[in-house]
DNA sequence: ATAACCATGTAAATGGTTACATGATTAG
DNA sequence: CTAATCATGTAACCATTTACATGGTTAT
């Protein structure tokens, strides 16, 4: 998915600035299986801009630096329609940590311990940051997003916990 | 994680040639966490092998359609080895499934479940190949890998089932 | 015969990441 | 006063993807 549908994706569920929708893809409902940076989200929102997709409803600050609040047109809603009508790609999943387990034999044992633990923690985390934002009064499709990225998760967090130990022996100090 | 390396990696598991290379990318031990097009795969082998990373031990065929058997030389190992003892990036995930069924609301009935059926059989499908693949033999790494995609498949499959029917009431025939 | 698969490679196009540039406001 | 966060944008760089080019072998 190109940063124009996904920036007119999260103009879909209101008005935002680019930084807004930066932490969408960060923090928000969008950040575990979509990220944009802010040298995509400024160009694409300008292109929407150009096309009439999108149109400035409010803004604050002067000079070059003022906030822009962004809101998607008639036309880009069209557009957006047109877009998710079309299948649409695979996932793409690229895991240099996995990778580097695979070879987990050639690895010094303190290092694979700390790879090992900061994978682990960092999943532990995002299914807490998950399962904090509300669900109340969510779209279905939202919600099943959020049980599918809370399964996912979970289904990691729980299985590096459970071959922790097996991973690790040889690990100097492999309990906490 | 670049080209160069993960042609590496493959290497350190024995010698090959860049279409076999890509097959581990595609039905073989990686396919679930990486991924590399012969578009990419042949200017790294390339580029290894100036750098004495890799050396060709074996080929067949004439011209410049020979087939090439490439293995990691002892400096590759050493570089190779260099390279994972830097603390990995983070995944990346890429779900453009996922985005779009966030909108399944605007969907229409009869594409959201072929789209949703497409995603469900196809991490069956990928849960049914990693299992397949035999377990017999292979080190630590390889095999915790294995479960690690195991795991993530399963927990969407299971999930996407038994949310089925809640998201696709609406939808014509949404039985099978 | 014909399709599928084996097999290697280059070049253009696409698009994302990173670094840079700038500066206000808020919290400790 | 200092760090963090808010806030926008450009340009160089980098990497992957796609299309193209070529042609042999194997199975139906």
């Amino acid at each position: 998915m190109d940063a124009k549908t996904l920036c007119l994706g999260v103009l879909m569920t209101g008005a935002a600035s680019g930084y807004e929708i930066r932490k969408m893809f960060d923090e928000g409902p969008f950040a575990h299986f979509q990220d944009v940076g802010y040298g995509s989200i400024y160009p694409a929102l300008a292109k929407l801009l150009d096309e009439g997709a999108v149109e400035i409803v409010g803004s604050s600050g002067e000079g070059n630096r003022e906030r822009k609040v962004y809101q998607v047109t008639e036309a880009g809603r069209g557009a957006f329609r047109e877009t998710l009508s079309k299948p649409p790609a695979r996932d793409k999943i690229r895991s240099d940590t996995a990778f580097l387990l695979f070879f987990a034999e050639f690895l010094d044992p303190d290092h694979l311990r700390d790879v090992y633990d900061d994978y682990l923690n960092y999943y532990r985390e995002r299914a807490d940051v998950l399962e904090g934002l509300d669900a109340e009064g969510i779209s279905d499709g939202r919600l099943f997003v959020r049980g599918l990225g809370l399964s996912f998760y979970r289904a990691l967090a729980d299985y590096m916990t459970e071959n922790r130990d097996r991973m690790l022996r040889g690990s100097a100090e492999a309990a906490d």
